[in-house]
DNA sequence: AAAATATAGTTAATACATTAACTATTAATT
DNA sequence: AATTAATAGTTAATGTATTAACTATATTTT
């Protein structure tokens, strides 16, 4: 059997591992999380962001969404509106404050992205990118067919 | 700038989340954790492994292996037991039970391995590795360097 | 329209991640 | 040998992940 450290999980986390460390000292300059930068990153070019719309973005699940908006809020980084249409739904928007914020650190969020591209070539950049949205498709479809067979039975 | 969604960190999340359902479907069958698995397969294979090599090989924490070794103890799976030689550490050693359980589990980690790797070719997942093997010591390189200018400074 | 269903978001319970501070022990210095 | 420094593991504080159950509102069905 394959080794343990080559398995996917293991090989991807050591990427992560090694990488994430940069994002998290430049996040922590400004009292922010990864996961928060994430949800700034995205309202920030979007607007009428539901809950649900941000979580297919962030790749965040809704009930963490609910703790990571508060704490933006709380921040005054965001606030949450109410939707009219559906009043279930709320649209998340950056405040001025937060939307300063982002200005100041896209510019360093680029350097670390290139620090990381950096360490390959074009080639083996882009190699990457289809592997990985090959195994994420691949495994997707996976499991729907999976849900699909535990609906029938 | 590139694009969010083709962010390193997100790419390769999205990966995992389309990845560990599956895994996590099987760990939960024998009320295990995918981190409490990576305890379990470390010591099954090795002898004296204190918590500093558990760290290194599974990717955890010290923090966070001192609750998941708890937890492991609790369902008696695995022992602590003190060193002779330095009493500071301590040997992870699995239980009857907790072997048992592996001979169980692994199989059907190996077919989920197996299907994430069906995903690609075999040129394909020899690159991934490569890639991310390139970008994991490109980046912990770029980190040592730093941690040797801050402590310079 | 009333009842049944579905959806958006939240809450709750348990487990883990990250950072910093702390304890006990061991090794290195003076 | 006494002091200092380093190391192994733990604790504490804060934030997130996962699953299941729950509330409020909308939609669909009868």
């Amino acid at each position: 059997m394959q080794a343990f450290e080559s398995s996917f999980p293991m090989m991807v986390n050591r990427a992560l591992d090694a990488v994430m460390p940069a994002y998290r000292q430049l996040f922590a300059r400004y009292q922010l999380t990864e996961q928060q930068w994430r949800v700034l990153r995205v309202i920030w070019t979007s607007d009428n962001v539901t809950s649900a719309r941000l979580s297919e973005r962030t790749l965040l699940s809704a009930p963490s969404l609910v703790n990571i908006i508060d704490r933006l809020e709380g921040k005054g980084l965001v606030s949450r509106v109410r939707s009219a249409d559906d009043r279930r739904q709320y649209y998340v928007v950056a405040t001025k404050a937060g939307q300063q914020l982002q200005l100041e650190v896209t510019p360093q969020v680029v350097a670390i992205q290139a620090q990381i591209q950096a360490c390959v070539s074009q080639k083996e950049w882009d190699a990457l990118g289809d592997i990985l949205q090959k195994i994420t498709l691949g495994m997707a479809a996976k499991d729907a067919a999976e849900a699909v067979q535990a609906k029938a039975s």
